[in-house]
DNA sequence: TAATGTGAAAAGCTTCACAGCT
DNA sequence: AGCTGTGAAGCTTTTCACATTA
């Protein structure tokens, strides 16, 4: 099933999806729209609509069955596709992510770290195998990894995304440089750039108003 | 001066700060919303009317002064305020942070560090200052901290930020724990969650267009 | 009755097109 | 001539209001 869903959905359904498997581990049964919106912030006629693009699956003068929405959520967001990963810069941020308990999926697994450090080249990094980044387009292409998460210096972003292109099977990176990445035919980038977020923030704090 | 601008100028706001920065240190003087927005993937006229909000700044026929622009900018986003920030959780991610270049800023000063570990509370974390959790609301009210960091696990987050606002001086919250906060009266939670991030881009790669 | 699903209205954001400076 | 500033048009996302159904 393709459907075109807008960006600020996806975000939505993905919080959804969090807080059903909480409300599951509560041990809840059925969950109505205004409760959602409550627990989110969200109005709830905005969770009904979003809820209600991929059919009717709530119950009316009931409200949604929370385990059966559950599943629902996760297979619009997780289609039958497992992703192979690598991670490009086994810095402090690196590390973090591989040690991140939300990091752990069935959707996805990192297969390859890489890191221009000599003493973790040919060794493992949190149990996954590391190497250089020069042999990114043989060792990307051998594993048939598709998506890259970066957590590199800026100055090296753009030439890591250009090499590791040249594999052929790169999709998407996600990238945590603060900087600006020309994408490669057919790749997509996602950026979270922390430090603009903290600055979002203190924008918000000092005008009032979300 | 107190005007509203939407999230998504906020964030296009920063970018254009950064991009200056660079022009700046390129020893370039003048550039166009064209050669802004061919850099940041923006249209030129978004670029503009993004400007523009806050007056006429470019000259028309010519450009933008490349540093009369940044200080304006640079004006808009930082008012004279000095942010004095903590850091709830040393964990690696939270030394990520204390070590990431683009958190060195004149904007804020991370003045305080919390977290459990024994070893670490009465020493000091990458120079600074290392405290149990249990004294956030007394060092937070002494040292007058208004901005809080969370990069801690998703259960201990709510009772950190309940306890933290007790100090009375609390403003706003950035949180790294992939779960949702409720926010204490008069205080903004603003949330990255990186395995929602991941979740959006895994998505986009099989649903295709951006 | 209580809560969903949904067309239509409202609000918000982006792009266009061109007038207006330099 | 070249490039900004900006009202208006166009598109997207949110909210409303109510018919609908368990």
């Amino acid at each position: 099933m393709t459907m075109k869903v807008a960006e600020p959905t996806v975000e939505r359904l993905v919080q959804y999806c969090r807080l059903l498997e909480q409300l599951h581990d509560e041990g809840r049964r059925v969950v109505s729209s205004q409760e959602i919106g409550d627990m989110l912030g969200l109005k709830a006629s905005q969770v009904r609509k979003d809820l209600s693009y991929f059919g009717e699956i709530g119950k009316r003068g009931v409200g949604y069955h929370v385990d059966r929405l559950f599943e629902h959520i996760r297979s619009i967001l997780s289609p039958p596709h497992h992703w192979k990963i690598a991670l490009v810069g086994a810095g402090r941020l690196g590390e973090a992510l591989l040690g991140y308990k939300a990091f752990k999926s069935d959707k996805f697994n990192i297969e390859a770290v890489f890191d221009v450090d000599p003493d973790k080249t040919g060794t493992t990094v949190a149990g996954i195998p590391c190497y250089h980044p020069d042999s990114l387009p043989q060792v990307l292409k051998e594993k048939n990894i598709e998506v890259l998460i970066l957590t590199i210096p800026a100055s090296a972003a753009q030439a890591v995304v250009d090499l590791a292109a040249k594999a052929g099977t790169l999709k998407g990176v996600l990238t945590f440089a603060p900087t600006t990445l020309v994408a490669p035919e057919g790749v997509l980038i996602y950026g979270v750039d922390i430090s603009v977020e903290l600055e979002k923030l203190l924008f918000y704090l000092k005008h009032g108003e979300l």
